[in-house]
DNA sequence: GTCTATACGTCGATAGAC
DNA sequence: GTCTATCGACGTATAGAC
C-alpha cells in the first residue's frame, strides 16, 4: 500500500511517477531488483501493473531513474556541506558526514540500490551513471589533496587508494549501523575521520 | 563449458558436486543469483538442468554451500597467517593481507557472492552462516585489542567500529582493485594498515 | 548419476476500452 | 492515466526411463 512508503522526499515529487520511484527504491532495496516484480511495485502505489508502463518504458528504466535521482540529490547536499566548512579538516569531515548521511539517512535505500543493483543496469545505463558520479568523486580527491598538503594526512599515503578505502568503510556502514543505536552518526563520522588523519 | 571454470581449488573437490559449486560461485558472482538459472549452471558443468537436483535439493542450497565453503577455507587460512606472525603490528597486517587475499585472490568470486547475495538466502540459512562468521570476527577483535594495548591504535578509537570500517574498506576493494594493475596486494595491505595505526 | 520431457507458476510487457 | 485481459517467454523443480 502507498502508506507504507515512508517518505517521498529527496526530490521525488508527489506524482504517480514520484511515488513509483519512492516505492521502487524501497522494494529494490529490500527484495532486490530481480525479485521485485512490476506487480509488487504497482500494488505498493495502488495501481495495476499495466499502468506502470505509461510512466516508464521498462522496469530497468525505473532502476536507472532511482539511481539518477539519488546521485543528483546527494551531490547537491555534499556541495552545500563543503561550502559551509572552512579548513581542510572540517571539509573532510563534512564529506564524511555527508556520505554517511546519504547512506544511513533518508536516501539510504536509494543509495543501497545504487551500490547493490549495479549489475541490473544495461551497459548503456551503467556508463551514464558512472559519468554522473565522476564529479562527486573529484570533490573527494580535491579535498584529500588539500588535507595532505596541510599535513593532516601522512605524505606516504596514496590518496586514490585512501578514497577507495574510505568509500568502502563508509558505504559498508549501511550493513551494521543503526540510526537508533548507541552510536550517533556524528560520532561515527569522527571515527571514520581517524581513518585518514595522520595523528589521531 | 566446464573448461571455463578456472579453478576448482579452495577445498572444492573435482566431483560433480564440487564442479557445480565452482561454477555457481562464478555465475552467481558475474550474473547474480537471481539471473543465474539452473540451466546456466548445468550448461557450465556440462550436464542437463534436471541432473542438478540429484546433488542439491534446491538452487538456494547451492548458494548456501558456496558460502559455507568459502568461510571455512578463509577462516583456516587466516588462522595460519596469524600463527606465523609475531607482535601485534604483524598480526594485524596478517589479518588485513589474509582478508584482501580472500577477496581479490582465488576465492574472490565466492567472497563476493557471500557479501552480495546475502538476501537470497532463506532466513534459516542466514542464521547458519552468521554463526560460522562469528569466530572469524572474534579473531579480528582480539587482534585489534592487542594492538591498542600496545599503543599502536589511539586509545580514543572504538575497536568495534574500527573493525566494521576496515571490513568495509577491505571488502570494497573487489570493486576497484585489479590484481594485474600497478598496485601490489602487499602495498594495498600496508595502505589499509594505515587506516588503523596511530602514527602512520 | 544423467538423461528427456514436462508440469506449473510467474514474469515483463502490450493492446485496447474507458 | 488507469483499467482489464492476455501473450509468449522463461523460471524451478519433478517424474521416470536408462
Amino acid at each position: 500500500m502507498a502508506s507504507k512508503v515512508k517518505k517521498l522526499a529527496n526530490g521525488m515529487e508527489d506524482t504517480p511517477r514520484g511515488r513509483l520511484l519512492a516505492a521502487a527504491a524501497h522494494l529494490f532495496r529490500t527484495k532486490g531488483f530481480e525479485r521485485t516484480t512490476v506487480r509488487d511495485l504497482a500494488q505498493e502505489v495502488g495501481i495495476q501493473s499495466g499502468s506502470i508502463f505509461h510512466h516508464f518504458k521498462s522496469k530497468e528504466e525505473i532502476l536507472r531513474c532511482v539511481m539518477e535521482e539519488v546521485i543528483h540529490f546527494n551531490t547537491g547536499r555534499m556541495r552545500e556541506g563543503l561550502d559551509k566548512s572552512a579548513g581542510p579538516r572540517d571539509k573532510l569531515l563534512a564529506l564524511i558526514r555527508s556520505e554517511l548521511n546519504s547512506i544511513n539517512g533518508e536516501t539510504g535505500e536509494a543509495m543501497a540500490v545504487l551500490i547493490y543493483e549495479w549489475r541490473c543496469l544495461t551497459p548503456e545505463s551503467q556508463e551514464h551513471i558512472l559519468e554522473l558520479r565522476s564529479h562527486y568523486e573529484q570533490l573527494w580527491l580535491d579535498t584529500l589533496q588539500e588535507a595532505q598538503q596541510a599535513g593532516l594526512i601522512a605524505p606516504q599515503r596514496d590518496l586514490f587508494v585512501l578514497r577507495r578505502l574510505m568509500a568502502g568503510a563508509i558505504s559498508w556502514s549501511h550493513y551494521w549501523y543503526k540510526t537508533d543505536g548507541e552510536i550517533k552518526l556524528d560520532q561515527l563520522a569522527h571515527q571514520a575521520l581517524f581513518l585518514a588523519l595522520h595523528e589521531s
